[in-house]
DNA sequence: CGCCAGGCTAGCG
DNA sequence: CGCTAGCATGGC
């Protein structure tokens, strides 16, 4: 077991791990203390909070400026990447125009920020979420690592990565079902062996916004709304507008101007108002007025 | 019991 | 094009 410790002092706009893990980006993420993931808790703040990401089984804690981890190797630039450390989020904020709404939602708490995780298991994660609650969606994608992703050990206890594309392929249809995914059991099957067999263009995917949006569209059960999640959080395209329904509920009440009819027409009014990175907006616009 | 959940799809007009 | 019923499941 490795461990160390990052500096957050350095790191412009700060990070809060609680805030960042616990947003319904990542589902990934547990606590150690409990289940307990979307339940609204004051103090989770210095919990421990474990993954296993890239075959490693992963610890880590914040404890203010410093951000410690264990793990079954070194995961320091992992760690960095995942959380995308390397954003200056005051230069982020600092291109959004100053409105309330927004400045309310970033004062609670500052230092939330945008996931940057695995193409595939953010697929599979956003497929599944469909029509369910945050909790709900961390159970599930948990239970299909549980029952088809590598078991990996660490500390005399078992832990499971994330299946890959061909081990979810092979899950029959009835298998998922049984976990509880319901109508999106074939939309899973069905994209996984999709991947699987390489019908995926990986070009397309790395040519932008746009480029990537429509290739996502191609996999079954992925709409508008999960593509705008998956290339937010699995392709790190800052543009993307992900408008759920507490987005829209959030958008009608505090930016009623941007709230048109349709889903794309609204996406491209949040971007024309908050620029390019109007992801950085709708995702603190999410975590602060959801409740 | 009814309603809703980080929606999507098929099938209408 | 736009609009809507149906979809599985569990929690409140």
């Amino acid at each position: 077991m490795e461990t160390g410790s990052l500096s957050l002092a350095d790191v412009p706009g700060g990070f809060d791990l609680q805030a960042t893990v616990e947003s319904a980006q990542s589902f990934r993420w547990s606590r150690a203390d409990g289940d307990a993931y979307g339940a609204a808790t004051a103090h989770g703040g210095d919990a421990w909070y474990h993954t296993v990401a890239d075959g490693d089984v992963v610890w880590v804690r914040q404890v203010d400026d410093r951000l410690a981890w264990r793990a079954t190797g070194d995961v320091a630039d992992l760690l960095v990447e995942r959380f995308r450390l390397g954003d200056d989020l005051d230069a982020v904020f600092a291109s959004f125009p100053t409105d309330e709404p927004l400045a309310t939602a970033r004062a609670a708490p500052p230092g939330l920020r945008v996931v940057s995780d695995p193409f595939f298991p953010t697929l599979v994660s956003f497929i599944c979420s469909a029509r369910l609650t945050v909790g709900r969606i961390h159970a599930l994608v948990n239970a299909l690592a549980e029952a088809f992703g590598d078991a990996v050990e660490a500390d005399g206890a078992t832990y499971h990565a994330f299946p890959r594309p061909a081990q979810l392929a092979a899950a029959s249809e009835a298998a998922l079902r049984d976990l509880g995914l319901g109508f999106r059991a074939p939309y899973v099957a069905e994209t996984a062996a999709m991947v699987a067999d390489g019908d995926v263009s990986r070009t397309a995917l790395d040519g932008g916004y746009e480029s990537a949006r429509g290739e996502l569209q191609r996999f079954p059960g992925v709409g508008p709304k999960v593509a705008d999640c998956v290339a937010l959080f699995g392709l790190g395209y800052l543009a993307a507008v992900p408008i759920d329904t507490w987005t829209r509920r959030i958008l009608e009440r505090h930016y009623p101007d941007l709230a048109r009819d349709g889903y794309q027409t609204t996406g491209d009014a949040v971007r024309e108002y908050f620029g390019p990175r109007a992801g950085y907006a709708q995702t603190y616009l999410y975590h602060y007025f959801r409740e």
